[in-house]
Formats: structure tokens, sequence, C-alpha cells
DNA sequence: GTCTATACACAGATAGAC
DNA sequence: GTCTATCTGTGTATAGAC
């Protein structure tokens, strides 16, 4: 499957994303209109992540935030309680989105091969269609209290344990070589991330997502295949 | 070369790097005596890492680093002019010590397999030598203004650079396997990044620098090399 | 629901005694 | 060289008119 494919098959996600914050959050947030709050959730979003992937959330003011957005500040308050807050439905709205993608990913195949590699190109293509969410949870998250950064780590345990399956289920096949599966699930990991983290530079040198994913698989490949 | 014997051997450079900074920014620090500065550099330093590693160099309030040094306010500006050229000393002088391993030990071998090794594992070995500023720099250079921006991006330029070189040149011998050799820079790159990125994880699961640049190098040898 | 005006806390930075 | 006390700007958040 390539990038464009897989985004037409999950562009229904992308569509509820705030209609799924604006409910999971109604104690919260003081808008009724469901109407007129998710187009202002989403215009919040999308200034949060572009002024924070310049100077980082801590760095960006309400009154950055009320600017960009074009709502006063006294506005804003109604969609969250607060900018503590705002941080914390960012990472759990993300997260759950992660695991829900993965999670349909990593059942569709049956042979090992073919589901490694379905799982590191799920993996590449939804980091590059919600890639603000990425890259602001891997900046952002985990550095404000500890019980974010928990969510890190069980996050990182829950992706990384998909991988190390599949790689025993697969030895356990004779299809991939034995060895350190955490390792290498690292190793993919760090590949992975390396796209959404320095999606600028791929940008300039004319690298394709389905390119990125393809080089990394094929890596991942001459490393694991056995014989 | 293992970690063990890399450390041996660039120990002094450990030494003088506060002696560096001194020296380096006589125009902006009040304090006169050599001796008391760089017992009090060390400690600053390693205050704003352990600080701005759990919230952010943002979010470390100038009381903070004072609480955690036990020198007071007033004093700290004894030290650096202000926040915002603390950031850019730790910056340039933790380019500067990359920059300068990094040329060394990119000439120490003839063979492209040796010297691509090598290459790796100084990186890697470097990066845990000085793991606080690595991570450092990556959580927070280039995020305050665009011209520490430029100054990462130069970065990311002059080290993917050394290692296209080297496969380029091992293409060349038949060494290595023609590809996209800036793609898989970037692979390498991201891999390296891991160790600091992540090394809770690696402790946690009681991998050691060494086994993990080995593990490393494997991947990337058995996707380079021809045959 | 959205605005303006404002309260109040805390940040970075300096002055001046010791 | 180091301290305490303080100035001044900016940040988050709220009150109350529209």
């Amino acid at each position: 499957m390539d990038y464009h494919s897989f985004k037409k098959k999950y562009a229904s996600f992308g569509k509820d994303i705030f209609q799924e914050i604006f409910r999971n959050n109604q104690d919260v947030i003081r808008i009724k209109k469901e109407k007129t709050a998710l187009g202002n959730l989403e215009k919040i979003f999308n200034a949060v992540f572009s002024i924070s992937c310049k100077k980082g959330f801590h760095a960006m003011s309400m009154r950055d935030l009320s600017e960009k957005t074009n709502i006063s500040l006294g506005a804003l308050y109604g969609y969250f309680p607060g900018k503590k807050q705002l941080l914390s439905i960012i990472q759990s709205q993300g997260d759950a989105m992660i695991r829900k993608v993965l999670a349909r990913s990593s059942t569709a195949h049956e042979h090992p091969r073919n589901q490694l590699a379905s799982v590191i190109k799920a993996h590449v293509f939804m980091s590059e269609m919600y890639r603000p969410w990425f890259y602001f949870i891997f900046m952002e998250a985990g550095r404000i209290n500890p019980a974010q950064f928990k969510a890190v780590e069980s996050m990182e345990k829950y992706t990384g344990k998909i991988l190390v399956d599949i790689l025993k289920q697969g030895e356990h096949q004779g299809v991939f070589k034995p060895g350190n599966h955490e390792l290498t699930a690292g190793m993919i990991k760090a590949m992975q991330q390396e796209w959404y983290l320095k999606r600028w530079k791929y940008r300039r040198l004319k690298i394709s997502v389905d390119e990125f994913a393809d080089h990394l698989i094929a890596v991942v490949e001459a490393f694991c295949l056995a014989g």
C-alpha cells in the first residue's frame, strides 16, 4: 500500500478528531453550540501546533494564540480551561488516535514479513497525516508533569511491543533471524521518528513518504530476513 | 574500539570544556578569578541540563537555577549576561565540541567499512560521554531564534555529509552497494540519536553503549555491504 | 459567545550593601 | 564575588459589558 491509498482509507479519522475532542471534553468546554465549537477548535489546535513548532509550547503565550486564531483572549478560555489542560487534551487525544490506527494495521496480514512491513508503513504514513500531532507530542509531552511522562513511556512500550511480537513470531517461523529484538525494535522506531522530526530535511531533498518508507523497510529486511 | 577505551582517549576533552567556555566568553563573564569561575560554571551547566531535561529550558526560571546551584540570583548574572545568551553559549560550545571529535575520527581508518563503523561509533560514544549536551541541543536549539535553527541545519548537513562521503567512496570501491546515500545517512543518524534521546529505555533494558553501537553497525552493514 | 479591561503572579534583570 | 531587595515587563486567567 502506498501513502495515497492509505490516506483514502483513513480519511474519516481526521474529520472526526475535533468532534471527538469536543464530546470527550464537554465538562470543561464552555461553548455549547457544536458547530461553532468545531470550527474554532480546529483553528486553535492548528495555531498551537504552528506556534509551538517554532518556539515550543511553553514559550507560546495565550496572547500569541489569540492573535493567530483571531479569537480574543477571553473567548479562548471558553474552549479549554487553561493552558496546561490544553496540553493534556492534545496529548491524550493523540495517544488514542495512534493506538487506534496501529491496532488495526497490525492484524491486517498473516505472514510476518508482510506484517512487519505493514506496521512500519502504517506508522510512517500515520505520522505524515498527523505530523503536527506527532511532532508536538514528541517534543512537548512528558516534560510538564510526571503523569504525562508515564503516558509517553507507556506509548513507547506499546509500539515497541507490537514490533517485538512480530519479530519473535517471525523468528519462530524461520522467516527472521534470531537476535535482540528489543534493540531491533528500537532501531526501527528511531527511523520512523526521523520522518516527522526532520521533515524539513526530506522536503529539501525531495524525498517522498513512499520512498522513505520503502527505504526504511529495505534496511530492516536486510538485517532481519533469514537466508 | 569500545566505549571504555574511547573514553580514555578523549578524557582530556571533558576537563577543558569549562575552561574553554570561561576563556571564550571573557567579554561577558564578570567573574575574573578562573578557579572559582570553573567550579561554578560546572555547577551551573549541570543544573541547567538537569532542570531543562525535566521541564524544558524555557520553563526553567532563573530562580530554579539559583536554588539548584546554591548560587544567588544576583551572583548568577556574573557568569553569563542573560538567559538567552546562556542558551547560545551552550549551543555554540556543544557545536564546536562535536565537530572537533567527529573530524578527528573520520580520518582514522582507510577502508570504507572501517571508516563507516568508526564514525558511527565515535558519534554514539560521544553522545554517551556528553549526553546532557546532546539532549539539550536537540530539544532546545533552533527553537528560540532563526539564527540558532541555522546552526542546527548546518550541523545536520555536516554530520550527514561525512556519512554520505564514506558511502559514496565505498560504493566507488565496490565495498558498498549503490543506493540513495542521503537517505541511508538519514537512517543512520536517526539510530544514533535514539541513544541519547531515549536513554532511559536502554538503561531499563540493560543494554550498554557497546551493545547498542554494535547492533547499529550490524544493521547498517547488513544493508550497505556489497556481496 | 465574544469582546475589552484588568487582577494578580511570576519572570528576567539590576542596584547596592557587605 | 556574593548576597538581598527591588524594579519592570509579561504571563495566565477572570469579570463584566455587549
